[in-house]
DNA sequence: ACATTTCTGAGGTACGTACCTCATTTTGAT
DNA sequence: ATCAAAATGAGGTACGTACCTCAGAAATGT
């Protein structure tokens, strides 16, 4: 059986009073006494038993996602995952909500995280993009005492905080790398679409791509990144535009974490299986497009995993707890047709 | 608050007891009395506490793991992901523990099993080579009272039981698609190191490694199996004599999850650089050689996610509950020098 | 040596479930 | 209608921790 806190203030030689006062930080223990206690947790071993832990306190750990207003299929499977995730969570005693803001406006975000407090919420996890705004609330959202993690986007802005994503550098280099195996001509064009080159996500990947692009395959030369501003409309107006202008385009990769509309308008306008095409994500219509010929490859990150270990961590910071650093590491996923499993 | 045992039996309309005697299957129940605590638990919308079961019942999960003696680095990762594990399992009232045998006489891994009893364990964690013994084995142990699931080997005579670990034949498919896309030049030979092809696994792997590339790549022709039998000598040995044999070949599949005796051979014997090779597992010696060049692709499976995955089925199984299937599937991953992340 | 503050101990209740006993009611068979 | 069997209720204790109060001990300053 595991040791107590009964067994733990006999070899401490202390009353269970003190323990516990010891063991949840509470005031009025003499340094030496607390010493004493941690000393004997040492040679005991002990650790808290959650369960009984949880039980006691009665208490709810409320954590709450902020995601972009806009976005389509991924969202959507976060959002999936999330509501999942909620269901198995609420018998550890945690409770998931997620909570929209558009993603236009820096402001708009900061003011929105200026809205929560303890009150309202333990940890947040935050998917948004990297500006000072946002910094400085989520700041003042810990000082607040509200616990965040930052998500997919930001992890140069996530300083103190952890962050829960994948490295966009890597997973820019791992689509250039792909494309230029896949590649077997000679040379040609490769056209980038990103939703915005605002995002500093957006740089890191191009950042990833060209370097590799560069290095190992001089005989391929990257275009200039389409910026599609998430309208399909104009999505498909810059792909047309830069097929027309180019004729030795061999390969696309498509950077932003929405490919549908860049994915239809390459299908409308293009032969998308004389093409290489990477895309990230893995959703409804990527896979589609992956077993019909459309991609040859995609980039993901597992939004389950995603949201287990954001809420891990969160957790774990409430608790004051450390986590197992390695477990929280998200892949960097290569999907094709033949691993896609399920 | 989440409705308690008592707000259940409070709109039942019984008593806390027979509430228990319900929840926990306890006999002595109508079954009018049981259809209606039934109804009461769907409209409050009661899930047990688990948090407090757990405390109540006092009970230690015992898992263990049957590996397999032999073995080196892929092996090594797994033990190590099962001892980490342990120590954060532990928390929640499971232990995990690791058991070698022999995989070399399925009489010995049965013989084996068959000393396992619900007083030693309350779940098995079974990694072994199809055959009827180990299946008779497998059943008397359930029967028994002995949870099992199998692990990474032994998808087929899984049958009733759980199995945690990749499809073999689209881990084979997905080797194959990648040898052939990453291979530029025309036409070549395909060399393909197993440890033996006796083992099902191994079986499913080459068959859809072969369908991909029959199908796909006609211009590659891979070779009849090699078998190492685990032995660094032999595999030098077969490596040497199929590689002067063959002055054509372009790519190497190694299948085999230990893939260091194999790699070691192809450095010593040949210059891998030129050659694309496909391996399994990450391990060191897997990691280094993407690193340097001398392999181009890894199909891994997640130790870590074997590990948990199979934890929570034995864990579902003892408590007699159902799990999200979906968050139970391995995925089979495709790790190149540029997403190896950490 | 005294008063005063700071520590510590003893003991209690609570959390939600499991599991036990014993008395009582209800049911079904005769 | 009677009786045994089956079903149910009432009430208890236990799990390990959190958090509370109050009395008493020890350390501190004067």
């Amino acid at each position: 059986m595991r040791p107590t806190t009964k067994d733990l203030a006999k070899e401490a030689g202390v009353s269970l009073a003190t323990v516990d006062r010891v063991l949840n930080g509470r005031p009025g223990v003499r340094n030496k006494t607390v010493e004493a206690v941690n000393a004997a947790i040492e040679k005991i071993g002990f650790v808290r038993n959650l369960s009984a832990a949880n039980l006691a306190k009665g208490k709810q750990y409320r954590f709450r996602f902020m995601l972009p207003a806009h976005g389509d299929q991924f969202l959507g499977e976060l959002r999936a995952r999330i509501d999942e995730a909620n269901q198995g969570l609420g018998v550890e005693g945690m409770v998931l909500s997620h909570q929209e803001v558009s993603h236009s406006d820096p402001h708009l975000i900061a003011e929105t995280l200026s809205q929560i407090g303890p009150d309202k919420v333990d940890g947040v996890a935050l998917m948004a993009p990297e500006s000072p705004q946002v910094r400085d609330a989520a700041l003042r959202l810990k000082e607040r005492g509200v616990h965040v993690v930052h998500l997919i986007s930001g992890k140069q802005q996530a300083g103190d905080f952890d962050f829960v994503g994948i490295d966009n550098q890597s997973a820019g280099a791992t689509a250039a790398r792909l494309l230029g195996r896949f590649n077997c001509r000679k040379e040609g064009k490769v056209v980038v679409i990103a939703e915005t080159m605002n995002a500093r996500d957006s740089l890191e990947r191009r950042k990833g791509f060209d370097m590799v692009l560069t290095r190992d395959y001089p005989h391929l030369s990257a275009l200039p990144s389409l910026e599609t501003y998430g309208d399909p409309r104009r999505t498909r107006d810059v792909i047309a535009n830069v097929l027309r202008n180019n004729a030795d385009v061999v390969g696309v990769y498509i950077m932003s974490s929405e490919a549908k509309p860049a994915l239809d308008a390459l299908a409308a306008e293009s032969d998308p299986q004389s093409l290489i095409v990477v895309a990230h994500e893995l959703t409804s219509r990527t896979r589609d497009a992956l077993m019909s010929g459309e991609a040859d490859a995609l980039i993901a990150q597992n939004p389950g995993h995603l949201v287990r270990s954001a809420v891990r961590l969160l957790r774990a910071h409430c608790d004051n707890r450390s986590v197992v650093k390695s477990q929280e590491v998200i892949r960097i996923e290569i999907l094709i047709k033949e691993n896609l499993s399920v």
